[in-house]
RNA sequence: GCAGGGGUAGCGAAGCGGUCAAACGCGUAAGGCUUAGGACCUUAUGGCUUAGGCCUUCGAGGGUUCGAAUCCCUCCUCCUGCACCA
């Protein structure tokens, strides 16, 4: 007996393909090529199953095409760039106690810490020999001549980013400019999502700051509707709050809360604190309104929030419940007369969202958020809202900034959608980069180019090119290089890194030369070389570069690219659009394969968690072909669970084949229908099979190939079939069909098959339509099922049986039968049947009577009794019992797939 | 909030207008084999029946159709992404 967990098997084959160079692909013009890739990964920490997942899905598509008959290129790299690798190896000397567990429980010696901890660089080697390693382990079939790293630490990389970046720039698709982003004003560095104790998810919005004169001084009211201008009726402070001037650019002097001093700093550039002031002197006087030049009061509110936008609020009681509130209660006595500015055909609007909510804080922000949500969907700025009168609140934007600009009372700040902390446990705040590069993802031309990309894009699922297309709808500029961490620098600005995401784009490209790339050194990589390597710009032409582009030209475009679903939304789309923008249409890529996550006990793993589902630890209990039945967990964008319960499935149909060859050589009994049977039928799981693998849909095709295809061998064997040919040509089938997925043990079991040639090099199988035999599957089903039928009704009677008649149906029955399919092959409404066959016959309103079981499938009364006659002795022997087949039957219940069973006993 | 994808038996997961009580797998139960366990084999696994039958289900509620898990509308709920983070 084979050891299905063995895991000498999966080293021996192994040993045989990487002896044999199967996986080092050669340019060779006399077959197609095709190049698959899957993003490479960030070796931080080890592989765990969720990689697993994604990169075998990818392997399996490597290995049927290779069985396809292509010249399959699939090779992998690993991505330095980023900050992790050099904060973890801070951690590590800091000795933090998550991060030292989580490494001790991958394995990691003391020893091996001590190094990451003094240099981060040995950390990533560690880990991308440890990443290799595992790959190795589960059988992917990867060139691993053409590996890589990214960032400086491989020059020759770093000039292709050079290459790329400058491309980019000669395109105009690089351009500087300010950018908002949550800052951590202790730590200097941007608060990304991971940074973060508190806010996950919250984002800089803009908030448009209307300036109110008073005197010398300017109150300056954050809003984010400044449309509202029209409806003011005065500004409002907090008298608890500390209030201060700051000077302005233009030498203005801005009344603010101390709360936002380092906010507006850190924005707007040139804002500087002057001095603190007494806000309780200021309440009661007024300031002018820039719309009209009329007075407002300034009025004290408790609820105003010296911490949001400037401590300065300008109130519309018409259309913000927390103001219409605060009138009533602090403005009470002041003669204010509100006034109405947008229609939503609905007068009492604010009142009746008021009374809805409550008025207690919370109540009034329900409020807020109802009146704001009706009045931007469906409001139309009145006569009363002077210019902008008869516009929509929806278009109303640029038409306010523009009129309040005119007045010389616009600016604009940013504030956040939520509170924000850093792991050090400072408030974050938004600052605005003054000088920041930028990829133009905006640009219209190029969305435009991308968008025609994806639509020649084939995507599995389909549903992925919706939303790539969406994505290409809403992107924007992004910041493209950052201070600190590995990378490349920009070419033209050195204090610049380029960032992760931006540098890992095109790299595809990369692979068709990195194994020939040492042919030159770093410094002849200049970019007119690489223009000719990649873009094929004359003028450069030598001998070296020739090969360099001969392979380019061979292995270019990218047939598929696979990853698991979080990536759809960045890294792919900044992939597709670098394409568009940088090579050739020949050369965008074909497709991309997007798969879910895969999950254990119903959750994800992720990086932490998957820190105790390491690839490592899974191969100590099962072999990597056991492992790789993970791919069989799923088929579209769904996460998927994995239960390592399910492996005993796949352990029984491997040992059950490895039963059959073994008996095989002994078989040798011919059933022409039988056998003819079985031929038919395993051209369904070849069909399915291969559909299934080409849509990525690896759920059924390993349920067709591992599952059903032995189902129906067993069937064929329980019958009595017992054809050794026949029997030689499925399991060679089946090998085939399940190799790409199970590499190891079908390589074994071919091998007991005394077959010469290994399956990796062998072709898939195809469908042979010569075999195919429709009314003879339905007949056997129709047979199956009267066995079934036998079995209930011998129980039913209690005593055993001493004869079984069966009945088969008239031809005249058939003949209508087959009628009535051949109509319910265009519908199955009964009506329509019945008016074109218009037969009287009692058949005919049995078949018709259930709507839903309209028979569709063609028998054949001379079949059905052959087939019966065949298998006649194989029935005597389940039932012990004598058996007649009675053809041409005048039994009244005999119909055409279903004889009449009499049983005597 | 915006965009995309889901919600089917104890679990995973097919089906995407008509033999659907629901493929396939796991799990569970009974029996066989075995000294025993495991493995393996057989049978069962929505309900009610019991001469090959019927009924009810596919997140909830409406609608279209001779016919809907499948198409349309509303709602509930879960997953992913939303940018300087790999």
């Amino acid at each position: 007996m084979i050891d299905v967990t063995s895991k000498e098997i999966d080293k021996k084959w192994q040993m045989e393909w990487s002896k044999r160079k199967l996986f080092e692909p050669k340019i060779d013009e006399s077959k197609k090529k095709f190049f698959i890739t899957v993003p490479i990964p960030y070796p931080s920490g080890s592989m765990h199953l969720g990689h697993m997942y994604t990169w075998t899905r990818a392997d399996i598509y490597a290995r049927f095409m290779r069985m396809k008959g292509y010249n399959v290129l699939f090779p992998q790299g690993f991505h330095f760039t980023g900050g992790p690798i050099i904060g973890i190896s801070k951690k590590i000397e800091q000795k933090d106690e998550k991060t030292l567990w989580a490494f001790k429980q991958q394995g990691v010696s003391d020893a091996d810490l001590k190094l990451f901890a003094k240099d981060p660089r040995l950390l990533a080697e560690y880990f991308t020999e440890s990443f290799k390693s595992d790959f190795k382990a589960i059988g992917m079939s990867i060139d691993w001549t053409r590996t890589f790293i990214t960032s400086y630490l491989n020059e020759y990389y770093s000039r292709f980013i050079e290459w790329q970046f400058n491309t980019l720039r000669k395109k105009g698709l690089i351009s500087e400019g300010r950018h908002p982003v949550v800052w951590c004003t202790k730590e200097n560095t941007p608060l990304g999502d991971h940074d973060r104790t508190e806010g996950e998810g919250e984002s800089p919005q803009k908030f448009t700051i209307i300036k109110f004169g008073c005197g010398e001084l300017i109150f300056p009211a954050a809003t984010l509707r400044p449309e509202t201008v029209f409806g003011v009726t005065n500004i409002w402070v907090n008298e608890g709050a500390k209030y201060v001037v700051l000077t302005m650019p233009g030498n203005e002097q801005w009344v603010v809360s101390s709360d936002s001093i380092k906010k507006l700093e850190n924005q707007i550039s040139g804002a500087v604190y002057a001095r603190d002031i007494e806000i309780k002197d200021f309440v009661g006087k007024t300031v002018k309104n820039p719309v009209d030049g009329s007075n407002l009061p300034i009025l004290a509110l408790d609820s105003v929030d010296s911490d949001i936008g400037t401590g300065v609020v300008m109130s519309v009681p018409m259309h913000a419940p927390f103001d219409f509130y605060g009138i009533e209660t602090s403005g009470k006595d002041m003669g204010l007369t509100p006034k109405k500015i947008i229609d939503v055909g609905n007068e009492n609007l604010i009142k009746e969202a008021i009374n809805k909510y409550g008025k207690t804080k919370d109540g009034l922000k329900a409020a807020t958020k109802y009146v704001y949500k009706k009045e931007f969907d469906y409001g139309i700025m009145n006569k009363n809202a002077g210019p902008l009168a008869g516009m929509a609140v929806k278009a109303v934007d640029e038409a306010v900034s523009k009129f309040l600009e005119e007045k010389n009372a616009y600016a604009e700040m940013y504030e956040l959608t939520g509170k924000v902390v850093c792991r050090c446990g400072t408030r974050g705040i938004v600052k605005v980069l003054d000088k920041q590069w930028f990829i133009r993802y905006s640009d219209k031309e190029w969305k435009a180019k991308t968008r025609r990309l994806v639509k020649n894009i084939k995507t599995y699922p389909e549903e992925v090119s919706l939303q790539l297309l969406n994505t290409i709808e809403w992107l924007e500029d992004k910041a493209a290089a950052r201070h600190g961490g590995l990378g490349t620098a920009l070419p033209w600005d050195k204090d610049w890194v380029i960032e992760p995401l931006s540098d890992s784009t095109i790299y595809m490209a990369y692979y068709t030369i990195a194994n020939t790339i040492s042919s030159l050194k770093p410094s002849e990589l200049t970019d007119s070389a690489l223009d000719y390597i990649f873009l094929g710009k004359e003028g450069q032409e030598n001998r070296k570069l020739e090969g360099l582009r001969k392979e380019f030209l061979y292995w270019y475009p990218l047939d598929m690219r696979v990853s698991a679903k979080e990536l759809l939304q960045n890294h792919f789309i900044f992939f597709l659009f670098n394409h568009a923008a940088i090579f050739g249409e020949e050369h965008w890529p074909k497709a991309i394969g997007i798969n879910g996550w895969l999950t254990v006990s119903g959750e994800k793993l992720s990086k932490s968690k998957g820190a105790t589902l390491t690839i490592k630890k899974g191969l100590e209990k099962y072999s990597a072909d056991q492992l790789r039945f993970i791919a069989a967990a799923g088929n579209g964008m769904d996460d998927v669970e994995w239960d390592p319960e399910s492996i005993n499935g796949f352990n029984q149909r491997i040992s059950f084949i490895e039963q059959i060859i073994k008996r095989v050589p002994d078989l040798h009994k011919k059933s022409a229908l039988l056998d003819a049977y079985l031929l038919s039928k395993i051209n369904d799981f070849v069909s399915k099979s291969t559909e299934s693998i080409e849509n990525f849909r690896y759920e059924s095709a390993v349920s067709a190939s591992l599952f059903e295809l032995t189902n129906e061998i067993k069937l064929y064997l329980d019958l009595g079939g017992a054809n050794s040919e026949v029997l030689t040509i499925c399991i060679n089938t089946f090998l085939k069909l399940n190799h790409p997925f199970f590499p190891h043990i079908t390589e074994e079991l071919n091998g007991l098959m005394q077959n010469k040639e290994l399956l990796e090099s062998s072709d898939f199988p195809v469908t042979k339509t010569e075999n195919k035999n429709e009314i003879l599957e339905n007949e056997l089903k129709v047979f199956t099922n009267i066995l079934e039928d036998i079995k209930t009704l011998i129980k039913l009677i209690k005593t055993p049986p001493l004869k079984i008649t069966l009945s088969l149906a008239k031809k005249q029955k058939f003949e209508l039968y087959n009628k009535i399919v051949a109509e319910a092959k265009k519908t199955k409404n009964p009506i329509e049947i019945r008016r074109v066959l218009r037969s009287s016959d009692n058949l005919l309103d049995r078949l018709l009577k259930n709507p839903s079981k309209i028979p569709d499938r063609e028998l054949d009364e001379e079949t059905e009794y052959l087939l019966f006659s065949e298998l006649k002795d194989q029935i005597s022997k389940t039932f012990k019992t004598n058996i007649e087949i009675k053809k041409e039957s005048t039994e009244e219940k005999a119909m055409p797939g279903r004889p009449a069973i009499k049983i005597e006993s």
